[in-house]
DNA sequence: GATTATCGTCTAATTAACTAGACGAGTGGT
DNA sequence: ACCACTCGTCTAGTTAATTAGACGATAATC
């Protein structure tokens, strides 16, 4: 065995899904463009490779429009949220939601409004059981 | 620019930080021995390899002792889970705790105990500031 | 019709991650 | 002294991810 493969979306899938989530299907240089607006300036050929990969991986569909292609995602961004959370969570965290919720607060500051929020979050979840 | 290196432990690192987080400073066999326990079963140059590149990646310490060398983490697992879920909450959820936190629901089951913990956690957080 | 621009495929280079063998150096027993 | 065993370095092979050029095909412009 050698590198395996990612769980779910590398870093540029990820940027390229954004940018199909937000508007799709769309032409490989409107990719293009909405990366380099992003400051992420990459050939033509580079976004093209990186879509078809894509494809490949079922991450995006393809569609022939006349002679070029327009994309699609094949894959919303609540499941990738799903797939990274879960291998986190497992991974890192030994599956305590405990302890991710800690390192949350650890990580960003969250302030009493926010806090409330996520208050109610649970508050409404106790209810649904 | 090529593959870039990850931000946090990859897969086999972590794996390998969990061993020595458990305990330490260990020789490279224990660690293997304790990797093969998990399922892992890997060469004793592979191991070898690894801890070394954990090295250069200021991971792990190395020490000698006779004519081996005992390892020990240079990082702690609070300081992974932080890089993580940093990076985790801003390149995939967009910086958004309330949406990690959805997820994390959506994603595990869980109990109505575990609820109110979170929620006892909240309050202490609310209380402090 | 010739030139110019664009699209996509194919090829390929680079680095990280993962894996392990060959080999030499050292240790311990007999 | 010799043999067996273990340790670590060096080398190296594989796959994934990122990047882009060469080139042929097609479309558009003049």
């Amino acid at each position: 065995m050698a590198r395996p493969a990612s769980k779910y979306p590398t870093e540029l899938e990820l940027q390229i899904l954004k940018v199909l989530w937000q508007q799709s299907p769309l032409l490989a240089r409107d990719v293009q463009a909405s990366l380099a607006t992003d400051g992420r300036d990459l050939a033509k050929t580079s976004i093209i490779t990186t879509l078809n990969t894509m494809v490949t991986k079922k991450y995006l569909a393809r569609a022939k429009q006349g002679n070029m292609y327009l994309f699609s995602p094949r894959i919303t961004e609540s499941e990738v949220g799903d797939r990274v959370m879960g291998d986190v969570v497992d991974r890192v965290f030994d599956g305590s939601t405990s302890a991710v919720l800690l390192k949350l607060f650890d990580v960003k500051d969250v302030d009493a409004d926010e806090l409330k929020e996520l208050r109610r979050i649970i508050d409404r979840k106790l209810k649904e059981t």
